[in-house]
DNA sequence: ATCGATGCAAAGTTTTTGCAATGCT
DNA sequence: AGCATTGCAAAAACTTTGCATCGAT
């Protein structure tokens, strides 16, 4: 996939540097599949973190990496050559990887009917996996919440603070 | 659409008080459409930041509102009942809706094939609008961006301190 | 009179910016 | 040697929390 030092021929490429804290990034972006600047940081503990806002800033410019929003507000950051679409689910958080061209068709339908290229690499969907179903969490759509704080105790999108 | 104090019932249901200050905020939500906690806020002067954070919480709680993340980190909110799929132009920053059943052949393989039920109050799409397309800015999936920055310039995304 | 809701102030998090020191090329 | 890159410190932006006061029921 990506090239040993395809890194530093890009950044040569625009008069900018190799260096170890930008490989080490590029690995653990690799690595990880998708991750956000927090977890990227977590896994290259001797870079400082403004560097790694900085890198993956500059990767995302060079056309390494992407970055999408995988509920909550941190962005994820993931290999540029990732060909997945996310699906996530709202209960247990659990991000499946999809082939992207899982979304041909409503890319097709936009492209016609609304002249708007979608860019699958940014696509993101949302909803209840099979386990969450059968374990019976609360419907999204109820129109007279039963357990509405019940279920947010599983909602990823709420643990804002579970950090340390 | 939503009845006059649909909101007072629901707020009654589970103990909790009606209040000038969250029929304020709901109706913003609703005349916005779409809006970060911050547009909400600026809509509603005289109710302060916090009440509205807590406020908008609380309606995603009762079924009132749902939350959506268009690009950025800032969450946006808009009221349940809307029927709409956002799509975004990653360019302009335009957003527009959709009907919902544009989702609905996704949303039926991910079912078959995944057992995986699609939040379509809780869709995106990201991408390049006509307009955006036509006036030339950078393709997405350049192998060797020409003008990674120009086009920087016109991403909401990156409007982070953009704001008074 | 209760007990929930609000506003204000303060703290917590996440992300950005400035600048001197460091290290590719 | 020259100039991009880094780390550290400080600032900025965004969100949450604590608490006394206010207000709905």
């Amino acid at each position: 996939m990506g090239g040993h030092d395809e890194l530093a021929e890009r950044l040569r490429a625009r008069g900018l540097r190799m260096t170890n804290q930008r490989q080490q990034i590029l690995d653990a972006v690799r690595a990880l599949g998708h991750a956000t600047p927090e977890q990227v940081s977590d896994a290259v503990p001797d870079v400082d973190v403004t560097t790694v806002y900085r890198t993956l800033e500059l990767f995302e410019d060079l056309g390494l990496v992407r970055h999408t929003h995988l509920g909550h507000g941190a962005p994820s950051f993931r290999p540029a050559d990732d060909q997945h679409v996310h699906v996530i689910c709202h209960f247990c958080g659990r991000v499946v990887d999809v082939p992207a061209d899982l979304v041909d068709a409503l890319s097709g339908r936009l492209l016609a009917e609304r002249d708007f290229t979608v860019d699958r690499s940014h696509f993101t969907v949302f909803g209840r996996c099979a386990d969450c179903a059968a374990a019976g969490v609360a419907v999204l759509h109820a129109s007279s919440p039963a357990h509405p704080a019940a279920h947010r105790g599983a909602q990823p999108e709420q643990m804002r603070g579970a950090r340390r």
